[in-house]
DNA sequence: TCCTCCAATCGATTATTGTCGATATGACAG
DNA sequence: CTGTCATATCGACAATAATCGATTGGAGGA
């Protein structure tokens, strides 16, 4: 009865490391910044706004959310890294940052 | 002093709708899909698989976590319409949906 | 200097979520 | 039919996050 426990490996395959675990722990927190209804649409105005850059009276503006709340959220896309803020004179204005968006979206790209 | 308050509209455009309410909270609920980097990591491995599909023992192998939280983190995976699940004798299999990743994709990349 | 305005931060509350242990389901082997 | 193995589901708990009201910080304008 040596050899009975042989037959026991039938499913799997050792299985590659493929991707680290800081690596899936960045493109997470990435994506973890976009998991929200009212900063998928920032973004998105964003990405819309003909200069490139929206102010922030616009945002409250728009989602009928408090200004804390939307600040709250710029935040959160700020320390993903991927929005970027400007202060000029009374008002604050917002960018998109590319290559942050543009390294989530490869990363469902190639191989998936 | 009637037209005093012209001055007001000073940083501000109207802001087109852009993007529906609708299909932010879709893609909003995709990206919460992918916001954990055990779920990130998932889907590396259903990308990497070069058959195209994946035992679950293999995960529950692969990460140390227990057993009903890969099977939980599956479950969320699924719901997003992310991956598709098979039985197949005693064993599980899940594979990409491809074109749901893609759709995540293009919300990312053409203007952001 | 004082007042007003825009935006950020703070503190609290409520809702979600990741994780676990225990249990249920469902398929195969004896 | 009974036992065993692979997944899924359930219930609970701790941690996190979204939202709000109140306050603070900083930039102009009077």
């Amino acid at each position: 009865m040596r050899e009975l426990h042989i037959i026991e490996a039938a499913c799997c395959a050792p299985g590659a490391p493929v991707l680290s675990v800081e690596a899936a722990a960045g493109l997470a927190a990435g994506f973890k910044a976009l998991a929200d209804p009212t900063r998928v649409a920032i973004v998105n105005r964003l990405a819309a706004a003909g200069d490139g850059e929206v102010c922030v009276c616009d945002l409250t503006a728009a989602f009928d959310l408090g200004q804390p709340t939307i600040s709250h959220h710029l935040k959160a896309l700020r320390a993903a890294g991927l929005v970027a803020a400007e202060r000029r004179g009374k008002w604050a204005y917002y960018r998109l940052v590319p290559e942050a968006l543009e390294r989530l979206g490869a990363a469902l790209r190639p191989a998936g």
